[in-house]
DNA sequence: CGTGTTATGGTACGGACGTACCAGGATAGC
DNA sequence: GCTATCCTGGTACGTCCGTACCATAACACG
C-alpha cells in the first residue's frame, strides 16, 4: 500500500473551513473552491475526503456537532464530582448561548443549516434527536410535574441565543435572566 | 404619459414569489430566473421593478413585514374594545407561532434571512428595531419590576418558533405553555 | 527493486447565475 | 394622429459553479 494520511484530520480541517465560511456568509458562500481556498488546499482534495458538496456540507455538519457534544460534556464533567441538578440543567442552558467563540461559530453555523433543515424532511430528522435527548436528560433533573417549566427554559434558552447573536442582548443578560428563572422553578420545588 | 400600471400591486406579486421560494429553500434558491419562473413573468419585470437582486431580496423583506405588522394589529384590533393587558401579550406572544400559514411562512422566510442579518452590519439594524418596538409595548402591560418576565416570554415564544417549525413540538402545546406561563406571572403580579 | 494502491494536482465542460443592453410595443397628453 | 414616456421582452456577456476526467507523484508491500 501506498502513503497514509490522517483522513480523519484532513476532514476536520476542511469541515473547520466550512465552519468558518459558513458562520460568516452562509452555506450559500460555502462553495467547493471558496472553502478549498479557506483550508489552503487544492479543490481537488475536497472531492476526494467528501465526494459531493452536500456531502461535505453533512460531512462538516456532523463533525461540528460532534464537537460540540465533546466540548458540552466537558463543562458538565468540570462542575466537579456530584453537581447539583440545577448545576447541570443550568450547564445545558448556557450551551444554548454564544458563550464563548466556540459556541458563537457553532450557533451561527446552525442558523445556516436551519432552513434547510426546515425543507429537507430527511435532513429534519438529524436534528430532531437531539432536542427529544435534552428533554430526558432534563425529565431527569426535574420532576414530573415540572415538565412545562422544563420545556418552555429550553425554548426561552433558544429564544436567547437569537437575540444574543444579533446583537440586541449582551450575553451577560441572558444569562442573568436564565438564573432568575432558576431562581424560581428551583425555590418552588424545594 | 403611456400606460400606468399599479407599481406596489406588481412589486407585491413578485415579492410574493420571492417568499414561495425563500420559505422552502432559503434565499440561495431565490435566484431572478428562479422567482421570475415563480411569478410568471419575465425576468426582465424584476429588474425593473427591483433593480439589483439584492434590492429585490430586501424589498421582499420590507413587504413581508409591512404585511406582518397589519396582520399582527388586526389580531389584536380583534380582541374587542377594552382588551386586558395579559389577552394583548398573549397575542403578541402566539404572534410568534406559526399558528396559520401566513404566520409559518413569513417565520421560515425570516429564518432564510437570518444568518445575512448576522453578517451584513447594516443590514443588522433592520431588524434591531422590532424587538425594542415590542419591549417597549410589553413595558406599557407589565410592572416595571417583571422586565426579567417579560423579556424571557418574548424570548420563550421565540424559542418555541423554533421547534414548531422543525417538527419537534405541536402548535397546540406551544400555545399550552405559553398560557402556562402566563397564568404565572398574571397571577403573581394581581 | 518493481508494482499496484493511495493520494494529488490541474484542467475542461456544461450549466446557471446577475446584469447590461437594445429594440420595440403600448398609451396618455398634445 | 403624433410623440414622448412608460413599460416589456429577449438576448448576450462574463463569471462562477459542481463535478468528471486524466496524468502523475508518493509509498507500503511482495
Amino acid at each position: 500500500m501506498p502513503r497514509q494520511v490522517d483522513h480523519d484530520e484532513r476532514r476536520r480541517h476542511i469541515a473547520a473551513a466550512v465552519w468558518r465560511i459558513a458562520a460568516v456568509g452562509g452555506l450559500e458562500d460555502a462553495t467547493i473552491r471558496r472553502v478549498a481556498a479557506e483550508a489552503g488546499v487544492p479543490a481537488r482534495q475536497l472531492q476526494y475526503y467528501f465526494g459531493s458538496r452536500d456531502d461535505l456540507l453533512l460531512g462538516a455538519l456532523d463533525l461540528l456537532n460532534k464537537e460540540g457534544e465533546a466540548e458540552a460534556q466537558e463543562r458538565v464533567a468540570a462542575l466537579g464530582p456530584a453537581p447539583t441538578p440545577r448545576q447541570i440543567l443550568r450547564s445545558v442552558l448556557l450551551e444554548f448561548l454564544p458563550l464563548d467563540e466556540s459556541r458563537r461559530r457553532r450557533q451561527l453555523v446552525h442558523a445556516a443549516y436551519f432552513v434547510r433543515f426546515l425543507g429537507d424532511d430527511t435532513l429534519r430528522e438529524r436534528i430532531r434527536d437531539t432536542p427529544p435527548e435534552l428533554e430526558g436528560l432534563i425529565a431527569l433533573l426535574l420532576p414530573e410535574d415540572r415538565r412545562d417549566e422544563a420545556d418552555f427554559l429550553l425554548a426561552g434558552a433558544a429564544g436567547l441565543q437569537g437575540q444574543v447573536l444579533l446583537g440586541q442582548m449582551t450575553a451577560e443578560r441572558a444569562v442573568d435572566l436564565i438564573d432568575r428563572q432558576l431562581d424560581r422553578v428551583f425555590a418552588a420545588s424545594a
